[in-house]
DNA sequence: CCTCTTTCGTTGGTGACGCCAACATTGGTA
DNA sequence: TACCAATGTTGGCGTCACCAACGAAAGAGG
């Protein structure tokens, strides 16, 4: 490999984003040998811990844009890991449910994830692993509101 | 916003991939006004900091596939950023080199990075911006190897 | 010298994500 | 009642990463 230019090296906006493509790359990866994406998982998560919901509602929860969210639920739909169910109380809103196989593929996709951040993070140790979590943690909140 | 599932907000990639959305979208934001993308300032760096350069060379030093250093340099050719003269030495190679007008427009998205930067680490404090560009430099070298 | 492999530029795709505009249906509100 | 807001849906776009294939040219090994 080349040497990289030191006005991208040194930003941290740089770093960032060229982390986050190894990170996507890893999880792309492992999400594959299940025949899933990113979207499916933050779906079915979402609907593991909150129970059913809108697709709004999930959409909101996932940061995910709502036509994203027909599309991926489609897709879920379609593998039988979700059910889509008029409301009654409100006919706009779809009711959106975890299926048995659904609750599988989320527990699938769990440890393929855990295996990506113990290879995305190598190198650090547990403290530095914590003190990343942490200002990440702190960056992202801000971002989510301003 | 509604609540994020605490099996996203827990996980390092999903903090990374997200962080990094943020930051993407600043400086996509940023380069847009100058009626630039983030290839275009990654290539404008490298033929400042490292000279005139072959296509493959600069693909390699900025982590960009082949094919899309092409259609980039096409573009800031276009603008007249770059030149394109074919080395004598080796018929294969293109020679890109930064024109002067390249130069100046390199100093503006640079100036505009300048403040993407400082929106994107917001809250934190020099301490911290400083020990997250460390611990993201460890993991981007250690993951171009690898 | 003649193969075989590699590199280079180029073309033409694909996929994941994030995002936007528009529309009809339905709820809530003034 | 008239107006505004939310929902699901369709169809589209931009950025970035990546891949396969090709011809031209260079390099390596016989």
């Amino acid at each position: 490999m080349e040497e990289t230019p030191a006005r991208l090296t040194a930003r941290p906006s740089w770093l960032l984003t060229q982390v986050a493509v190894h990170a996507h790359r890893l999880a792309s990866d492992s999400f594959g040998e299940v025949g899933a994406r990113g979207y499916h998982y933050r779906i079915l998560a979402a609907l593991d811990e909150f129970g059913v919901a809108s697709q709004a509602e999930i959409g909101r929860r996932c940061s995910m844009d709502r036509s994203d969210v027909v599309a991926a639920i489609n897709e879920l739909a379609a593998q039988g890991f979700v059910e889509r169910t008029p409301d009654p109380g409100d006919r706009r809103r779809n009711m959106v449910s975890l299926t048995k196989a659904g609750d599988q593929q989320l527990r699938r996709m769990d440890r393929a994830l855990d295996k990506v951040q113990d290879d995305l993070l190598g190198p650090l140790p547990a403290e530095d692993r914590q003190t990343l979590t942490r200002l990440l943690t702190r960056l992202l909140t801000h971002h989510q509101r301003g």
